[in-house]
DNA sequence: GCTCGATTTGACCATTTGGTCAGGTTTTCT
DNA sequence: AGAAAACCTGACCAAATGGTCAAATCGAGC
């Protein structure tokens, strides 16, 4: 089969071996990048993590930049796809409930993902900035649409849904991103299935019912 | 005066000069390791930004690590200064108003100090460690006691007091980590003291009343 | 079992990085 | 003024890092 030098095949086929490989590597590459950012990562120990040498490594993705592109690319889809379930004729809590639900699995199940993605829009979103301005904004105006519908309707309060979103997402992301600070004080962990349910029960009845005890 | 060799007077004292360049390299380095993290911040870089020779940098700081847990440390005390003054005689939702007010300023005054703090405790608070499960946890335990109390007395809500700090905490924290993104699906920056004041109405009404339509 | 491209390796390289050191300059104290 | 200490610099170093390359090895189709 003809390549064209690289593992990258423009072609679009890839080898049995490249599948593998190139799946090792993002695995590997995930994790190290969710931990030291893009700059602290170390190309030889991911490929170590991926279980292959550095020159193999790069014959696969020709540098570390490549690399990173590849691993934001294959995770902001699984990011963003939440959002796009909710449903504009269901039930604002149901929806939302299910909404909260999904980011909390998310962050409970893929955590390096939800770190790295924190980690590049922390530096000022250098590499996805455009995936920001562009088709995530697309889809958040869209929501933030429905959320606006829903309050004309009177089905919820009148609040602003970018921050209602917001919300959503930095209590959701916080369990992932700063895990090693609420397992020093609670000594739960979100990977935990039933300390998520407890969570996730707690957050809805914050967000819908609020603080304050019935008037 | 008698110096020991370092810049890092054993004794407290401190000279002038020593008090200003010091000062200038914690802020530079502020920056930059909120920026990159431990590992990606560069030490020439930082020498530049504060405006010295990299060797001169080295003479205040005999090493990149203490550098590092100089920074840190600075940081600290500002971090967990405003949960110190929520006040158990006080009225739930003014007090609460109050933290979260103080919160989101921080946000918006020092975004590289929560930038730091966010970043070194995704990677797993190698640092701080200590800090969290000793000074930290006490002043939550204490505090989350107050909050119990409150519910205890029915004037607030019986949640669970962890998750509603967490809230806080993540939702404040995330105006600043997450500025780049807001800024692109919004428009409006944490900095603008215009945006920070809706923000925290619009908070502090999810918080207290929640989502749902009075009855 | 041969062939040719796909895969893998190890030696190698230029650059960057954190850090040292000997010595020079400035400040401070008497 | 002058000595001592504080402050600063530039040259230098060893280790690490991202990346290259020629050559060896593997594997699927004939």
């Amino acid at each position: 089969m003809m390549m064209d030098g690289s593992a990258t095949a423009p072609g679009g086929t890839r080898t049995r071996i490249q599948e593998r490989n190139r799946a090792r590597i993002l695995d590997a590459a995930l994790v190290a990048f969710a931990r030291f950012g893009y700059r602290g990562a170390r190309v030889e120990q991911i490929a170590e993590a991926a279980g292959m040498s550095k020159s193999n490594l790069l014959y696969y993705f020709r540098s570390k930049t490549e690399m990173y592109k590849a691993v934001l690319a294959a995770l902001l889809e699984r990011w963003l796809a939440p959002l796009r379930t909710l449903d504009p004729e269901g039930d604002p809590r149901a929806e939302l409930t299910a909404y909260i639900e999904q980011k909390l699995r998310f962050s409970a199940e893929e955590p390096e993902a939800s770190r790295l993605f924190a980690n590049e829009v922390m530096q000022g979103a250098p590499m996805i900035r455009d995936v920001l301005e562009g088709p995530l904004k697309e889809l958040v105006d869209e929501k933030t649409g429905v959320l606006r519908r829903w309050a004309a309707e009177g089905r919820i309060r009148d609040v602003d849904p970018h921050q209602l979103i917001f919300l959503i997402w930095a209590t959701t992301q916080h369990y992932a991103d700063f895990a090693p600070q609420i397992a020093a004080l609670t000594g739960r962990e979100v990977a935990d299935p039933a300390y998520r349910a407890e969570v996730l029960k707690t957050l809805t009845a914050l967000i819908f019912d609020g603080l304050l005890p019935p008037a």
